[in-house]
DNA sequence: TTTTTATATGATTTCGTATTCATAATACAC
DNA sequence: GTGTATTATGAATACGAAATCATATAAAAA
């Protein structure tokens, strides 16, 4: 069963292969008629190139990789079915990778940039707190998503799309704080360094300073470590942690939706009421969020739309079209739900 | 920055290209010590293969590609996460693709199939109602996950991996009807053949009956249609529709958990609450359901499992090890939660 | 020692396509 | 009508690795 080639294909229009491929790739230096019989041959036949044997002479592969810390977070579900989309439309193959967390985000991506030439990297999520080898090492056009890029100099001039995740937290810190609260938990995860939790534990520190309210370590709690860290299940432990202690919180900052929601899950077994007793908020805007009973108050984030800008700058990179280091920062949206209440 | 081939090893350690092939590839033929020092120089260098002249050679990728309806639908991600993890491991490259509903799967794979050089596809959910191309034109192993192969003839023999969905929601809708329910709306999608919609509602119909319940056509309610199909904002549509209808129903069977979700949703929303004045079922067991106040009675489906299996078939029909044709059953669970009451 | 066999190795060919180069055919300018 | 530019085309080569083939060397058998 051994598949046609171009060669057979030249055979049978009675033509060179040169011919041949001057039809298929559109280049110049062969009159429309031969090119339209070759054409409909080619169609006939169902004759596809070797994809190898092409890129071996390009000696590049029309391949994008996403490398995403975590597939199970649903959070990246949008932005994954979207880089999706749009690398398929592009004619790219998309390929898409998890990083373990323990891993150096960097060196995988150096590792498989050379395996698989690759034309262009998305990382998606990620901390790159434990890389040790510098982003400038890479030499294909990537882009960070999801991740605004930290000060630390390994990350200057790289491109990337973000909410200013410091800046939202302080959002919705402060509008907790307006409705009265003083005692306000966070759950996230403390290490230094780490780039969600770090600045959402920032925004949430400014917001409590702007509201003169003191800042207690006793009012953070750590996640779980590892793949379930930012899942129901560690929201719901935590919780319970937390009620079990003499913790007088009013409200929690839930580092996302789904710890939110497993917050309340653990609230709601001890008996108490969200937001009767606890108010809780989210972050992320989850679809979820809007539907679950309360709603939960939240930050929205425009993941569509930064899929859609991150694939923008990379296409833009690879094409050699403008000056690198774009880093876009989309407005969050305080989502006011049923989860929040004044005291 | 062109980078480094066989033929700059070959120099570098003044031998011949075919013995550092020999090298890297564990073949026979090569002393030990002029192997040691052979990818004792390849490390340093830090050559790696070209992917695209090799698999020229040897005339295929290592490629396995994840067709995939909707990779929103949170169900699928543990499965996806599996898949990449398990084929990552065997030194396979993971590509996924989007089938949009509309389009012939069949014909999406072969195309992929020619054009990459698979070596193997895996169907993750899919209808296959419309697609008119036989699934035997695909010639590299592919298997079927969480869709049980129906039993028209372009299913014949065809390997797949899933849960018994008319058994198991013949076992929910029957628990719905122990508990006293006699008017039990369902939420799925009607259009005939399909898989997921077709075999839950068979098994709806079977419990009915079984219970010496009339089936009514007014019951059914159908979802909305596209992408949306199985989100929450469909079972809160739905369950819209449902309640301003002057419907008797006590309880609902919902195709999924988010759209069990979205219709209780709906139900608070119009000052009703579940389990008191309608019991809610779903099905799939997402980590959400178990989270969700009230918790979710559901099936839980084992899907780690079943991505393991789906992945151990293929393999196995890639190595050319063991006949074809398997179909894994695999026991869904019915989890009772606090969305169901007995009337 | 001579012949046979096994082992290690390098030169060469091959995979299928794109591209470069050379050439034939045609159109255009003078 | 001769010379030049333009267009269409096929032959030959390159891409990088793997496999085939031929050969040199060493080991074993005669």
């Amino acid at each position: 069963m051994k598949s046609v080639t171009i060669k057979d294909i030249a055979k049978m229009c009675g033509v060179g292969v040169s011919t041949v491929s001057r039809a298929i790739n559109d280049k110049p230096g062969i009159s429309a008629e031969t090119k339209e019989k070759i054409l409909k041959v080619i169609e006939e036949s169902n004759y596809v190139p070797n994809n190898s044997a092409r890129n071996l002479k390009r000696s590049e592969n029309e391949i994008i990789a996403v490398l995403v810390q975590g597939i199970n977070n649903s959070f990246f579900n949008p932005i994954i079915s979207e880089f999706e989309k749009f690398i398929q439309e592009k004619n790219y193959t998309f390929i898409l990778q998890q990083i373990d967390e323990y891993k150096d985000e960097v060196s995988v991506a150096l590792e498989l940039e050379k395996e698989k030439k690759l034309k262009g990297i998305v990382f998606l999520g990620g901390m790159f707190h434990k890389s040790k080898t510098k982003l400038d090492k890479i030499s294909v056009p990537f882009v960070l998503c999801t991740v605004s890029a930290p000060e630390g100099k390994n990350f200057r001039g790289v491109p990337s799309v973000s909410v200013d995740d410091e800046k939202e937290s302080f959002k919705i810190v402060d509008y907790l704080c307006s409705l009265g609260h003083k005692n306000i938990a966070i759950f996230s995860s403390t290490e230094v360094d780490e780039g969600i939790g770090y600045h959402r534990m920032q925004g949430y520190k400014k917001a409590l300073k702007k509201n003169n309210i003191a800042y207690f370590n006793t009012n953070v709690y750590n996640l779980l470590d590892g793949n379930e860290r930012y899942s129901e299940k560690s929201g719901y432990i935590t919780a319970k942690k937390m009620l079990k202690s003499e913790s007088k919180c009013t409200a929690i900052f839930a580092v996302n939706d789904s710890v939110a929601i497993g917050a309340c899950r653990a609230i709601y077994e001890a008996g108490f009421n969200v937001p009767g007793d606890y108010s809780v908020v989210g972050y992320d805007g989850l679809d979820i969020s809007r539907y679950y009973i309360p709603s939960i108050t939240t930050i929205r984030q425009p993941v569509e739309e930064m899929a859609k800008a991150a694939l923008k700058i990379l296409f833009k990179m690879i094409n050699g079209e403008e000056s690198i280091n774009q880093n876009i920062i989309f407005p969050g949206q305080l989502i006011i739900g049923e989860s929040t209440r004044s005291i």
